[in-house]
DNA sequence: TCCCGTCAGTAAAACATTTTACCGCAAACC
DNA sequence: GGTTTGCGGTAAAATGTTTTACTGACGGGA
């Protein structure tokens, strides 16, 4: 979960050749542009090009149809109890016939509501393209929609984070709150909401020390549920590859409760057995190197999310072993590579979706009903086992060499 | 590009677990969810439960300096020409002060200008977990950001397109401009922006048919690229998977620029070597399936983009091949998967991130110059290939049975 | 002395809504 | 017959900015 990736953790480097007669996109860094402008110039169109088209405004709907303005503005909010259906109907014919669409600004402005929830992420690379934000997102987006609420992406970099303009957003009356993914303990600045009644949710993560809203995968039962799986099927030289568990709770609820569950099926692991890969395929490799080097006869290896399965797989292959055969590989998330791999890897699903789908819905309340807000609740969802190639019966081999 | 998956289409079925004692996800919806509330409720807090607390305003900031609104408003816009340095100084310690934060709301009202864009991508299932949307989503995002401006998400689902609300959005005021990213020819409303000047930009594809901004890698370029690899290594015996051409212009250029190259170089693919792989792993390896029941002697196989390259991968393998040695795959796009797959695959590289930034560049541009946004432009990022493991030297074999 | 221009700043209108408090009228109640 | 009540609606204040057009003071040139 560190933006700057360790030069070890590079992905192999493919041979990467120009196109003839243009600049290659140089390593890492942004290439440089080779723009090949193929518009047609076009005249200027003969309309105004003053910033905005004129608008129909509350006012004209309201002096089209003979009421005052008081009495639009309540049709428009469906607070119509007392308009009677004949004005009504005259106020919707007047919008209809204008064609008027109200302002989200001059509406956000009196009760300083924007309708907009922002959607908050740390500073990685390219971090919209991960998965398991976009799927995170999706699952806002979708609750968010249903509510009619806007989604806007924040990227919280150092100086965002220094300038405090997560405050500034709530602040600025740009956003009725904020839904963080992606954070760690590194993010100490959430202590700015411990027990605040603000508007902020925590997706997919928790903390011990602070009362914050939160949203979290079950993690407890997946750590127990990849123990069960292992043990039924005999494995007893066990590696795991965990996460930054210091830095992420639910890393660490993983971590402890799959060695809580192998230790209750009389499997103890140690220290020796145990890596933590960062949760990236790179460092998951490379961890998978370290625990088969201490031990060339381990039959399985759970990795705490599929990414570090991925590394794994790179790893067994290379000390020429096959992964899924010589040693059972398991990971978690189900992400969509996931079933792809060949073979196709064991993991438990995590269903991303329905976790930031379940953090919009409970912000949406905290919205609506601030009291709310005053009583921090984590909520869990539910996780299942998915089984593919990549686990079997352990299979006895010579120790090399 | 189809929001509905053909049944044929989903990845192979795992097993699926259910945690003992808990709901399983069922297959394809949403699961039920057991909530856990462990949050410890607190005592409400005894602050005012209004909807916002009190914030300074500008007019706070004008009284505490001792000036008027006017100067306060142009310090904090930096038209700052005609206030003497002790005025802006006495306006600027105020601000801090009080804390003070305009209200982007307020701001936007008077010249209608919500310094947000917003971001536009058609109702495919979790649109935003997928790399590519990603990827250019970071870059609009980046570019957006250097500007203060604000991203906003929205998917144009059917009952969204009906009801124009992606015009609405810009009548709004909640928005400044519109980058659409996933056009196809299905996109019809497209036309409504046919000439117009209003602020739309399309990622990544273009038309023919109407006068739209957009910003697109050099495709033909790619299409050359491939081709030029494959025969060098001494390819004859091609086929390519191609993306829905009749849908998606840039697909069609791809193709088209490969297959041309390919005649330069003496080699002929007629109508029996090309299948469409609607952009889809699943598909692509069905397209697969089909061009080596065509000719089982294939050497190479060139998809429009890498998820069908994997499931070509998928497809040689179930044959008996080896994707690499007996079959060289190569696809488009590098996403990360690419690099990480066995063996790592041969591919076009794109800068999705640069095309999304490059995009938004050009929406600003539009914003702060209007008079601009009538000469319609299209902009190529340039591409590069990546040679890996998936692509060699032809190997002569055996026609089967 | 008068006129002009510049400097440093201000008053007030405009932007598009929501919300609060009120009003006139008729029917119902005592 | 006077008071209450409810209905259908309205006037006006408030929200926090930007922008346009103005003002007063002061110095310089004719």
């Amino acid at each position: 979960m560190d933006s700057s990736t360790p030069a070890s953790a590079q992905p192999p480097r493919a041979v990467v050749r120009p196109a003839s007669g243009m600049v290659a996109a140089s390593n890492g860094s942004a290439p440089v542009i080779v723009t090949t402008d193929i518009g047609t110039p076009r005249p200027l169109s003969t309309r105004s090009v003053s910033p905005k088209p004129p608008r129909a405004s509350i006012r004209d709907v309201a002096r089209e149809s003979g009421v005052s303005l008081t009495t639009v503005s309540l049709v428009l909010n469906k607070n119509d109890s007392r308009i009677s259906a004949a004005t009504r109907q005259r106020v919707l014919d007047a919008m209809e016939r204008l064609a008027y669409t109200p302002s989200r600004l001059a509406r956000g402005l009196p009760n300083r509501r924007a309708k907009t929830l922002a959607v908050l992420v740390p500073a990685l690379q390219h971090a919209f393209a991960d998965v398991y934000f976009g799927e995170i997102i999706s699952g806002i987006y979708e609750a968010a929609a249903e509510r009619d609420f806007h989604i806007v992406l924040e990227v919280a970099r150092r100086e965002y984070v220094r300038r405090k303009e997560y405050m500034t957003l709530l602040d600025d009356c740009s956003v009725d709150g904020i839904l963080f993914i992606g954070a760690t303990e590194e993010h100490r600045w959430l202590s700015e909401f411990d027990g605040s009644t603000k508007p902020m949710v925590v997706v997919n993560n928790h903390f011990r020390q602070w009362k914050l809203h939160s949203v979290v995968c079950d993690y407890p039962s997946a750590g127990r549920m990849a123990a069960d799986t292992l043990i039924e099927m005999g494995h007893k030289r066990i590696g795991h590859i965990s996460g930054p568990s210091d830095m992420v709770l639910t890393s660490q609820e993983l971590t402890d409760s799959f060695l809580e569950r192998l230790g209750d099926h009389g499997v103890r692991l140690d220290q020796r057995h145990i890596v933590d890969g960062q949760f990236l395929v790179e460092t998951g490799r490379l961890a998978c190197d370290e625990l088969l080097k201490r031990d060339p006869r381990l039959s399985a290896v759970f990795c705490a999310n599929d990414k570090m399965a991925l590394g794994a797989y790179q790893s067994v292959r290379a000390a020429g072993l096959v992964p899924g055969k010589d040693v059972s590989i398991m990971g978690c998330d189900d992400i969509p590579t996931a079933a792809l791999s060949d073979p196709p890897l064991t993991t438990i699903r995590m269903n991303f979706f329905e976790v930031g789908a379940a953090a919009c819905r409970r912000m949406l309340e905290m919205i609506e009903d601030p009291a709310r807000a005053a009583d921090f609740t984590m909520q869990r969802i539910p996780v299942a086992m998915a089984i593919r190639g990549s686990c079997a019966a352990p299979v006895v081999r010579p120790a090399k060499k």
